[in-house]
DNA sequence: TGCAAATACTTTGCATGCAAATTAAAATGT
DNA sequence: ACATTTTAATTTGCATGCAAAGTATTTGCA
């Protein structure tokens, strides 16, 4: 046998691994001039498009374990971006509710998008919107339970 | 200002974070069912191309930070699937062999590229090739440094 | 020849991603 | 109402990814 399909040249999950470690590493020094990280930024990014969401829906929009969303919003109330309430109507949820700095630090962010994308020189944004588009149905067949698994 | 550029509905790398994550989340079974992780199937994988390398070739073609490389390794080596051995020509270097089962686990994996592929419905061989070859265009121009820092 | 600079790794500290176990509180069924 | 189940978060243990510091060798060059 040539195990064609075990060679790394031919695997779309290695692709996967390496453009989504290179691009996160490119993130790094622009964030980092925020005091943030990657994912501390996605929920600063999921905060700015509506604040006052219980941390299910932070998991939900985000698609970040929970279980590290705890330590993150952690770290982020000790930076002062966040606070982390108590929902009154149903103890079992709680609320997060960005600061004044949290929301304030929207305006430092706003150009880091542009700095990322001016990094990609051979990617031009017809050929972008259709990597997220097949990004998109990769991910859905891969989160989309078969009627197997939900029998279980 | 309307900030669109900070929804996460428009980032390429929120896309790129999900995928991976979920790809990553997919092998999860089929490799523990070889007492692997994803890294570790890689190192393997980039050793049944080809044998007796260094570790420095081994990041090269696996992609794989170094200091994470050190630890994955000797976890491999701890379940005998490689040694690890000092160059004798050069004793900066070390090579890495596969060992007998390390080779024999080779035969165990074939299938396993094959049964990830099959949970994408949506994705078509043309699409996922598609997708490769925009994933390669983002490593290389997040990798590829400009003249401006190779001047620093 | 001898020493500074470059290489090849290893180590350390921090921040996740993930599975599994745990805790607290609300929803359900009888 | 009460026990069972489900839901929302937190905690814990393990495995990286990454930057930075440290170690051992080898190269390069004066």
């Amino acid at each position: 046998m040539s195990f064609e399909q075990l060679k790394l040249k031919n695997q779309l999950c290695h692709r996967l691994y390496m453009a989504s470690n290179s691009i996160a590493r490119a993130y790094r020094e622009p964030l980092a001039a925020l005091n943030l990280t990657y994912p501390q930024y996605v929920v600063m990014m999921a905060l700015w498009e509506q604040d006052e969401v219980t941390i299910a829906q932070l998991i939900d929009k985000t698609a970040i374990d929970g279980g590290a969303m705890t330590q993150i919003l952690k770290k982020m109330t000790e930076k002062s971006l966040l606070a982390v309430i108590k929902d009154e109507h149903d103890k079992r949820k709680r609320l997060i509710q960005l600061t004044q700095s949290g929301q304030a630090l929207k305006n430092e962010a706003a150009d880091i998008p542009k700095n990322i994308l001016c990094k990609f020189e051979s990617v031009d944004p017809t050929q972008a919107k259709q990597l997220m588009q097949l990004l998109d149905l990769v991910v859905n067949d891969l989160n989309t339970k078969s009627d197997d698994e939900l029998a279980n």
